[in-house]
RNA sequence: CGGGGAGUGGCGCAGUGGAAGCGCACCUGCUUUGGGUGCAGGAGGCCGAGGGUUCGAGUCCCUCCUCCCCGACCA
């Protein structure tokens, strides 16, 4: 492979901003922490929309959409969220060529205004659950942003739900956790997620309980990958969420939300990514081969065309790359740093062994295949690939997790990885003397690595870490 | 806001008082297409802004602005 990029051996961070240059990702807009996604990249958000809400509508939540500009005085409603989110806020205080009455907030998450609206919807327990989704973007100013992985603005999608009771509430946030964002995650992503409870200390402001999924990347640092909360009565309790029981009485709903990000490209990049670029599990990929033209002779250009719609025939996400006037090596540098997981190649030497060249992205293997059997080839590698990417990402975080004792140990184990220890010899002063070394509680785990339905159950495992 | 750096073609940088340069990218032509081909030619600059010193300032002095890195917040 051509050397395009830093390593990741010698400087991560500069590493993972050349990949997002190199495959024409993301750059920075004009404004500080802001960010202008380019096609490629926009493809890969494409997808990821298209996964995670087929999942989010099979766990039964309708699309919705709300408002970007927030009155200032509903953040205010919740004292711990409107605390939270304070320093964050970028607020409207002019418009129209003259100072508003009411200063307007730009939304950092939409709790405080869906509230509005779940309360003028909900009568009756005929009409619980209300579970609803938006697609959007959010601003939170960011002092120190980084592109994808904490950004100003960026788009996700946020879920928010209602319910008569806490069971029911609690039940939903964690089938969201499970079915919508672990099931994607690891299956689709590839990328193994540590699903625990957060501590109070990293709690959402205003949740009574907040839930994650925790990712290590390449270098060892965790990255959050999603969140669902139970918000309690907290947000009922504000917005006068309530609704009748068969009893005829009034009652406050139980609601939750959870959101997942643009930030998870960035996991995906720094998961799979390598010193050729980014690789892309071969479910999530905009682009699942390319057939590349090598040299027009023989007419190998109307192979390489015809090959492609075989292989989209196939229900492969197939592209052509016949630009015969750039250099082959070129191209072939190209997609790789995209990540594309199969690269076919056709050229004189193939065509006369009637076969094609096949590489794989994740391994730099190459062969050569029978023309007839090459679509039946590139289905059985991206099937093998995306088994092996998270195998192998797997099998990374598994070898720099360590099992300590004490909170020093703790503290140097993750520097390079994740360490796990009781969460009783941490729970206390333990939070704060692992912060000194900017380490975190990720999140806690029953000693199975159940989801622990409070924070003081017996023999639970802090999980801590580096964090991004 | 505390500490440390930097502002020079699109990007990355060199240039300590005397002709604004280099690499990549871009354009043209030829060449090469099986791992970022090679050669030749070419376009592109208010050297962050303002003031000062000097015969002469990208370079020295003053003021301001912006950005980056390290700390506290965060999907």
């Amino acid at each position: 492979m051509a050397k395009v990029l830093t390593s990741q051996a010698d400087d991560f961070p500069r590493w993972y901003q050349d990949v997002l240059a190199k495959a024409q990702l993301a750059e920075n807009g004009p404004v500080r922490g802001t960010m202008v996604i380019r096609p490629y990249g926009y493809s890969i958000w494409e997808r990821i929309q298209s996964e995670v809400d087929a999942r989010i509508k099979a766990c039964g939540a309708e699309n919705a959409y709300f408002p970007l500009f927030i009155p200032e005085s509903y953040l205010q409603r919740e004292a711990e969220h409107v605390e939270g989110f304070s320093p964050e806020l970028a607020v409207v205080t002019h418009a129209g060529g003259k100072a508003l009455d009411e200063p307007i907030v730009v939304r950092p998450t939409s709790e405080t205004v869906i509230g509005e609206y779940m309360s003028r919807w909900i009568q009756s327990y005929r009409d619980l659950p209300l579970l609803l989704n938006a697609w959007n973007n959010v601003v939170r100013w960011e002092l120190r942003p980084r592109l994808f992985l904490r950004t100003t603005e960026f788009l996700w999608q946020e879920g928010h739900t209602a319910h008569a009771t806490r069971e029911d509430a609690a039940a939903y946030a964690t089938r969201i956790l499970r079915e919508v964002y672990e099931d994607f995650m690891v299956n689709v992503l590839a990328i193994p997620v540590l699903v625990g409870r957060k501590t109070a200390s990293e709690r959402f402001a205003g949740a009574i309980n907040t839930m994650t999924l925790e990712a290590m990347m390449r270098d060892g640092k965790a990255l959050q990958m999603g969140t669902s909360h139970e918000l309690g009565q907290n947000f009922s309790r504000a917005f006068d969420i309530t609704y009748l029981d068969a009893a005829g009485e009034t009652q406050y709903c139980w609601t939750t939300s959870w959101g997942s990000t643009t930030r998870m490209i960035g996991g995906l990049i720094m998961t799979h990514g390598d010193d050729g670029g980014l690789v892309v599990p071969p479910l999530l990929a905009p682009i699942q081969t390319v057939v590349v033209l090598v040299k027009e002779a023989d007419g190998a250009g109307e192979r390489v065309a015809a090959l492609a719609d075989e292989l989209a025939a196939a229900g492969v996400r197939a592209r052509v790359d016949d630009r015969t006037s750039v250099s082959f090596g070129r191209r072939a540098t190209d997609w790789e740093l995209k990540g594309v997981p199969v690269r076919l190649e056709l050229g004189p030497r193939d065509l006369a062994a009637g076969a094609v060249t096949v590489v794989r992205r994740d391994t730099g293997e190459k062969s050569q295949v029978p023309l007839d059997r090459a679509v039946a080839r590139v289905r059985e590698l991206l099937d093998r690939i995306q088994v092996d990417l998270l195998a192998a990402a797997t099998a990374r975080r598994d070898a720099a997790t360590t099992d300590v004792t004490t909170v020093d140990e703790a503290a140097e184990a993750a520097q390079t990885g994740f360490a796990r220890l009781p969460w009783d010899v941490v729970r206390g002063e333990g939070e704060a003397r692992l912060a000194e070394r900017g380490v975190t509680v990720r999140c806690l785990m029953g000693p199975d690595g159940s989801l622990p339905p409070s924070e003081d159950e017996p023999d639970l495992v802090a999980v801590v870490a580096r964090a991004y």
